[in-house]
DNA sequence: CCGGATCCTTATAGATACTG
DNA sequence: CAGTATCTATAAGGATCCGG
């Protein structure tokens, strides 16, 4: 148990968030539950030592839970969202490296959010967006991004079939290889949500 | 060079920010430029090889720069703002610890700016806050904390001299003991500013 | 097969001493 | 004053192994 020792919030934040790999396993179970096999997946250059010690220091700060043999953000956990939304805007704007190694289909589908542009108040709708592993809801309601979470709906008005390399390009503003996206269902719906990922 | 190697935001924003210290050297700079060994004292436990590694990464990353003998933020190390602001506030709302141990004199004026809250319109001044071993500037424009910076201003309407331990139990809401307060100047602007930190 | 634990190697942090 | 050098302790990285 390694603390700095500093009556600081953001020391003792640090504490419970700053160890390596921790944010990005909390990363991981923004969109959801996981379990201890899909982070492995999710993060293959983590080691199963380190993953198992994160997953144990986290449940120890109360940052994450362990459900059924998976392991979900808590309440708390979940109140990191503006850390990420800080950290994502930020990293986003680095003048010294423009991003380049692997992705995790949840870490590709967390730009959706930090891309989204609002849209017109009269534009709701939801999609179901599946990639090659999993599935995922995105609910826009009156031109906000409402809900977005791991899992495929209900019922869409649209579903977005691609790969996470397609959508990263599409979300991030790069070239993109229209064959490698399929659209179903409603064609206008779809249309407004991929206007609401470019600049 | 260590790196989480994905296409990211967030884990780039790690790759120059995560390392162990790094965020706490920054956090000494929000409030204006450091020496070396200002650093070491404001952060008694990093040790002076760590410091130094990440003195130079902090550099190298475009976070900090160096300018006769001190070291600042540069512009978008100073865009870390946000990233301090969400953390702090995460950390504050900790179940788990109630915040215990040491604190730099910087750390404890930046938590005039988390715990600040907004007053009336015609509430305008600049206040001079003198610790132990620094002075600091807080400006108040139309009841918005306007500015806060390491240095004395040239006139201010009031001067608070206090030390840090002090101020932070003043900050935190816990009890403070009156007699270790001095407060010289305009007595109800104090007050305004007093009274701006309580809950 | 999933969910780790163990073991070993390497890298980083922590502490203290020392130098241009 | 501003670090570097050196040494030790701890943590991460990586492969393999084990129990339910």
């Amino acid at each position: 148990v390694r603390t700095y020792g500093q009556a600081c919030p953001v020391a003792h934040a640090l504490d419970l968030i700053g160890e390596r790999w921790a944010l990005l396993v909390a990363r991981e179970l923004r969109l959801g539950p996981r379990r201890y096999a899909e982070l492995q997946a999710a993060l293959p250059r983590i080691g199963p030592s380190v993953l198992a010690d994160r997953l144990r220091d986290l449940q120890r700060a109360g940052v994450v839970e362990r459900r059924d043999r998976q392991y979900a953000l808590t309440a708390w956990g979940a109140d990191l969202e503006p850390v990420f939304t800080a950290l994502a805007a930020w990293g986003g704007r680095s003048p010294v490296v423009p991003l380049a190694g692997e992705v995790s289909e949840d870490a590709v589908v967390l730009g959706l959010r930090t891309s989204f542009r609002p849209g017109e108040p009269d534009w709701s709708a939801t999609y179901a967006i599946r990639l090659e592993r999993d599935a995922y809801t995105a609910r826009i309601d009156a031109g906000r991004l409402a809900d977005l979470r791991r899992g495929a709906p209900a019922t869409a008005d649209a579903t977005v079939t691609t790969d996470r390399h397609t959508l990263l390009a599409l979300v991030g503003g790069g070239p993109a290889e229209p064959s490698r996206v399929k659209v179903r269902g409603d064609a206008r719906a779809a249309r407004r949500l991929f206007d609401a990922w470019r600049d």
